[in-house]
DNA sequence: CGGCCTTACTG
DNA sequence: CAGTAG
DNA sequence: GCCG
């Protein structure tokens, strides 16, 4: 507000204003700045206007649909194909390299690629489809000192207006900058292009200097300022990406802000860790190594009882560790673990057997396997996976459990005495002339680490089992016995879980009989636990029996644990506390049943209530070799209610219940994306906290500028850092500038520099007509969507259609309302209905989504209640996925799949508006999808996707599927192991939540907050967000033209095919719409310097920019015209429309 | 250096 | 292919 | 551009 009102409007204004002015604004300046700009600045303006010209019309034409940034290393162009959304199958082809340094393209294909991928003008564009061959755009000459003004008018679509005519030269032609250029010829144009931007940014900052020095030396001197100006201009040379918000504070500030974000996750200590300790660990694959030995991870955030804060080292210090402290280094026990392991704050497991103390797990790791398993080739030292055949690695130990020390048994002073004999060993081989050190290093184990090393672990050692044995006390357990049976992945699992429980203040059990929960995976099957069962009660010397399930029976009944599936572990992990084991507890009668069925009774069986064919199918034969996707169908009486159905169903464990290091990882940190950071506890107010401080809004806007600015480049990776920068610092808890003087300049410079033309540029955008369908709008339509729709009419709207559903459809149908409303807005942007069918037995009767949906619809027309179908109005969807199922389920899945109708509506009362509504008609399996998806918010949403993604899974508005394509190598296809994860478990959007050991957020907590940007980013619905929340206040009064928000989504239906010379006859109509209402002068001004205020007047308001005009743009736009360039003059005017030489006059004398 | 949300649909 | 939906 |  006073923020974005102190920064420029307008392109004109802009760069009229001292850069200095807006940030210090308390300071002096004022007066120097009339001055100087009177004067001095005059001058330069002309320069500055043609400056901006030119980059304007450069940016114009690489605008819109361009994909083009510039590469880090030669400065040409980054990513030919930066494809902002890509496909992940598109990724098949080199992507976003750079063709001129990366290699990655032949010349060939980099001589195509401009025509490919040039940039779409979208408005009457004759030129681009006559863009003469790569070749012939020579041109490297004539810098364009050549006001460029006109091609850009005419791009703007005013080439309408007077290039009735097979519009000849184009403009860009006569000056190597242009942005035509880049389309053809890449390497010249972009050179060029960075030349000119050269050459205007000196001439920018030559003319800048003088205001920004005295500021700029008052404050910590120059060169930040500049470095920042650099980065944000970033046509500069290319050096390591800075981060914006680094530079923009000083020391103080910060280690402030870096701490605060930080501190996101780990809100205490981190800073005094030690160094090694302190870094995050990273959960590759090949850090899976990390779980075969001991090794010092990064240290748990204690005290908020979260599982965000990276693995808590097990308490693990054995002296076989030490054994390689030749080979690694020695001091393997970081002070972080011991302070980690001492002062365990976390949150204990309630209600677990008190008591018993147990030290870290005592099993010791055990041998790698030194050769493959599968394929025989020998592990490399450190590796995890075969090179070969790609098989973990295998471990040999003896059945831990038995074999395994208890607990009790790691005696501190045995444990001491070890280890000082093995140091004292240790120094006798040294001594003894193991002369070659070197030599006997790399001989390998039995190498003799230096005298320091040893003396220097034992010493840390040492100080740790004291430590350890005098914090040691009884704290509540969870004691949890995984049995791992000997297969690797089991063992792998259970030592991440080990971490967890430990971590959260349990411990694993050593043995069965010390547990107080068994925990078993679904893979184990029941015959081999009971296996499993009988040796171990051999072990212990009771008897045994050869029926391995009644002796599992029995042993179960021996053990006063509960038996529970690792889902319950891993669900109670991910939910901080202990859940009931009710809804995870392994039946031993269910095992039993095995016994008279066939083969091995899979555990995972146990739980299948009952398979519903259907619609899941038998996905149970083709997944016997993927047992983590145990495919268990609801109930076949799908109740009505959600909470009967999840009463039925036995939860689906987190991921499946298969967890791997990522994933365990991903859900410690979940925290870190913004879709766990949901608004606040109550479903109105929801909306972000404090408005931000008036000094950041500044920042704020400017960062919004840059935002737009690449928006409009193409440059979508940019823009959204930008955005992300931006919503960081809105949410701000701190004034940006204690040292307000010092930012400022710099803030100044970001946001003059490229933002001026951003700014205009972007909202030129804006109003330009964005794809085809935006060149439809009817004005009429366009005004009436901008308009948000009260939450009261929404409910209207909904009521309406509800009546329309039962009516036609009886109960059948449920209907839920979506998007923004049921975040609990208190207005909306569109109506989002979601409609499904109540059980799946109706979803039979009622026919195709299609049917349902064009029904609906019709019915919905008749009563004239919609008025427009903008799409789907017609079903001729015959669509045939050709998925190259076999499985009859893929297919029926994909025929069944939903349906969407966009249309408007209009409630049938005097002066009530057009409005969007969508209505879309799922398969009742994939409603909870549709649900989640279509509430949103679209931030909120690619965080959860994304969260999903890195756990290996894709979630999507159908299902969510594992997604099985390596991350590295050969991604490019997707291959789905099997089908999407049956959704049939998933009930309601809290499964899916579960399912990805998410937090639960209602609906109205999904508004993420702007402050996000750890993984995920808020998006612009978070600047929306607080745009509108500040405006509340205002909601009663006639809501400013400023504060609207431009329709984003719409289009009219009237015109429902336009042709592109409609197309084109529609620019050329607003065009003239511009020229005519304001004449030449004041045209030129708003081509000039679009300015939000303008576009909205213009558009959506006219009569309102009659009345008042915007004055201060428009004086200064005459001024500088009046006394500018009549180079441009001239140009603009040969290209323009008539002008009222009235409006010329009135602005000439403002 | 690669990733940054997803999928289908439409013109 | 770009743009649309959340 | 920023992050890992």
């Amino acid at each position: 507000m006073s923020g974005a009102g102190a920064c420029p409007k307008s392109l004109v204004e802009a760069y009229g204003k001292d850069p200095s002015h807006v940030a210090t604004s308390m300071d002096k300046p004022t007066e120097r700045r009339k001055g100087t700009k009177k004067s001095k600045q005059r001058v330069s303006d002309e320069e500055h206007l043609i400056s901006m010209l030119e980059r304007l019309s450069l940016e114009l034409s690489t605008s819109r649909g361009t994909r083009i940034g510039r590469c880090p290393f030669c400065n040409c162009c980054k990513k030919y194909v930066a494809r902002q959304r890509s496909k992940s199958k598109d990724k098949v082809g080199p992507k976003g390299r750079s063709k001129s340094c990366g290699g990655l393209v032949s010349d060939r294909e980099r001589a195509e690629l401009p025509v490919d991928h040039r940039p779409k003008i979208r408005v009457s564009e004759p030129l681009p489809s006559k863009v003469p061959k790569p070749g012939k755009e020579k041109k490297s000459g004539a810098d364009g000192q050549k006001p460029l003004g006109r091609p850009r008018l005419r791009r703007r679509g005013l080439g309408g207006l007077e290039d009735k005519t097979p519009s000849p030269r184009p403009p860009r032609a006569r000056s190597a900058g242009r942005a035509p250029m880049i389309n053809t010829a890449p390497q010249l144009s972009v050179e060029a292009r960075s030349r000119r931007r050269a050459t205007s940014a000196s001439r920018l900052s030559a003319q800048r200097a003088p205001a920004r020095a005295s500021s700029e030396s008052r404050l910590r001197g120059p060169s930040a300022a500049e470095g920042l100006a650099d980065s944000v201009r970033g046509s500069k040379g290319r050096r390591a990406p800075r981060n914006l918000l680094a530079e923009l504070y000083r020391p103080d500030q910060d280690s402030h802000e870096m701490q605060r974000r930080r501190g996101i996750n780990a809100q205490q200590e981190p800073s005094t860790l030690p160094g090694p300790a302190a870094r995050a660990p990273r959960f590759g694959y090949q850090e899976a190594a990390q779980f075969w030995e001991p090794v010092a991870t990064e240290p748990t955030t204690q005290g908020a009882a979260r599982f965000n804060g990276g693995f808590a080292p097990p308490p693990r210090i054995h002296v076989p560790t030490l054994q390689t402290a030749g080979n690694r280094s020695p001091a393997r026990v970081h002070q972080a673990d011991l302070d980690t392991h001492l002062q365990p704050e976390r949150r204990d497991f309630d209600g677990a057997s008190p008591g018993e103390i147990i030290y870290g797990p005592s099993d010791s790791p055990g041998q790698l396997d030194p050769n493959c398993r599968g394929c025989g080739s020998s592990y490399t030292e450190d590796s995890i996976f075969c090179r070969h055949c790609g098989s973990k690695r295998a471990q040999t130990r003896t059945g831990h459990l038995e074999a395994s020390p208890k607990a009790e048994d790691l005696d501190l002073d045995n444990a001491t005495r070890q280890l000082e004999q093995l140091v004292e060993e240790t120094h006798r081989a040294l001594r003894a002339g193991t002369h070659n050190q070197d030599a006997s290093l790399s001989e390998g184990s039995q190498a003799a680490p230096s005298l320091d090393a040893v003396d220097r672990a034992l010493e840390e050692l040492q100080r740790g089992l004291l430590e350890i044995a005098a914090k040691a006390v009884p704290r509540r357990h969870l004691l949890v016995s995984i049995p791992f049976f000997g297969m690797v992945h089991l063992y792998t699992q259970r030592t991440i879980w080990e971490r967890e429980v430990t971590a959260a203040g349990g411990c694993l059990a050593n043995s069965p009989s010390s547990a107080t929960h068994m925990v078993i995976t679904p893979e184990v099957t029941a015959v081999r636990l009971g296996a499993w069962a009988s040796k171990t009660m051999q072990g212990k010397g009771e008897g045994d029996s050869k029926d391995p399930l009644s002796v599992l029976r029995a042993f179960a009944e021996s053990l006063k644990s509960v038996w529970v599936y690792s889902d319950w572990l891993v669900t109670c992990l991910a939910k901080q506390s202990r859940v009931s084991e009710e809804a995870f507890a392994w039946s031993r009668h269910a095992s039993e049943k095995g016994e008279h069925g066939h083969d091995p009774v899979s555990v995972q069986e146990c739980r299948v209530v009952d398979a519903t064919p259907p619609t899941v199918g038998k996905p149970l034969a083709g997944q016997g070799s993927t047992p983590s996707t145990p495919a268990r169908s609801p109930a076949p009486t799908q109740g009505e209610s959600d909470s009967e159905v999840e009463e039925v169903l036995p939860k689906l464990g987190v991921f499946g219940g298969e967890m791997t290091p990522k994933r365990a990882y991903l859900i410690r940190n979940r925290d870190k994306f913004a879709c766990q950071r949901g608004g606040g506890n109550s479903p109105e107010k929801s909306t972000t906290g404090s408005p931000p401080k008036p000094r950041n809004a500044e920042l704020v806007a400017m960062f919004n500028r840059l935002q737009q600015h690449y928006e409009s480049l193409g440059d979508g990776w940019r823009e959204r850092s930008y955005r992300l920068t931006a919503s960081v610092l809105r949410s701000l808890s701190f004034e940006v500038g204690s040292e307000a003087d010092l930012d400022r300049p710099e803030l100044k410079r970001l946001g003059l520099q490229t933002d001026e033309v951003a700014k205009a540029l972007g909202v030129f955008l804006e109003y330009h007509p964005r794809s085809r369908n935006y060149a439809r709008i009817g004005l009429h339509f366009f005004e009436e969507f901008s308009q948000r729709i009260p939450r009261t009419e929404v409910e209207e709207i909904v009521a309406v259609v509800r009546a329309a559903v039962s009516q036609r459809f009886g109960g059948h149908l449920r209907m839920e309302a979506c998007g923004s409303f049921r975040r609990g807005k208190t207005s909306c942007g569109d109506v989002d209905l979601l409609l499904c069918a109540r059980n799946a037995r109706d979803e039979h009767s009622l026919g195709s989504m299609h049917d349902i949906l064009a029904g609906l619809v019709a019915d919905l027309r008749g009563q004239s209640f919609i008025t427009h179908d903008l799409k789907g109005g017609n079903p001729n969807h015959g669509r045939q996925t050709g998925n190259g199922q076999d499985g009859i389920e893929g297919e029926e899945l994909r025929s069944s799949s939903a349906a969407t109708y966009f249309g408007v509506c209009r409630l049938p009362r005097a002066g009530s508006l057009h409005r969007r509504i969508d209505i879309k008609v799922y398969p009742v399996l994939e409603f909870p999808f549709a649900l989640l998806s279509f509430t949103g918010s679209g931030p909120f949403n690619r965080s959860m996707r994304l969260f999903a993604r890195r756990a290996g899974f894709s979630l999507s508005d159908h299902s969510i599927c594992r997604a099985t394509h390596a991350r590295g190598a050969g991604r490019g296809e997707r291959i789905w192991t099997g089908p999407p994860i049956a959704a049939a478990r998933f009930s309601s959007e809290g499964d899916i939540f579960e399912f990805l050991g998410l937090a639960y957020r209602e609906p109205w907590q999904r508004e993420v907050d702007a402050s996000w940007l750890a993984e995920t980013g808020t998006d612009k619905a978070a600047g929306n967000e607080t745009t509108q929340h500040s405006s509340q206040l205002s909601l009663s009064l006639p809501t400013p033209v400023e504060e609207r928000e431009p329709a984003k989504r719409g289009f009219s239906a009237d015109v429902q095919s336009l042709s592109d010379s409609d197309e084109e006859i529609w620019n050329s109509l607003l065009a003239m719409k511009i020229f005519d209402k304001f004449g030449l002068w004041r045209s030129i001004a708003i081509v000039l310097s679009f300015d939000d205020t303008d576009f909205q007047r213009l558009v959506l308001n006219e009569k309102a920019a009659a009345e008042q005009p915007d004055s201060r743009t428009l004086a200064r736009a005459s001024a500088d015209a009046e006394k500018g360039d009549a180079k441009i003059v001239a140009s603009i005017s040969s290209s323009g429309g008539e002008s009222s030489d009235d409006e010329h006059r009135y602005w000439c004398r403002a």
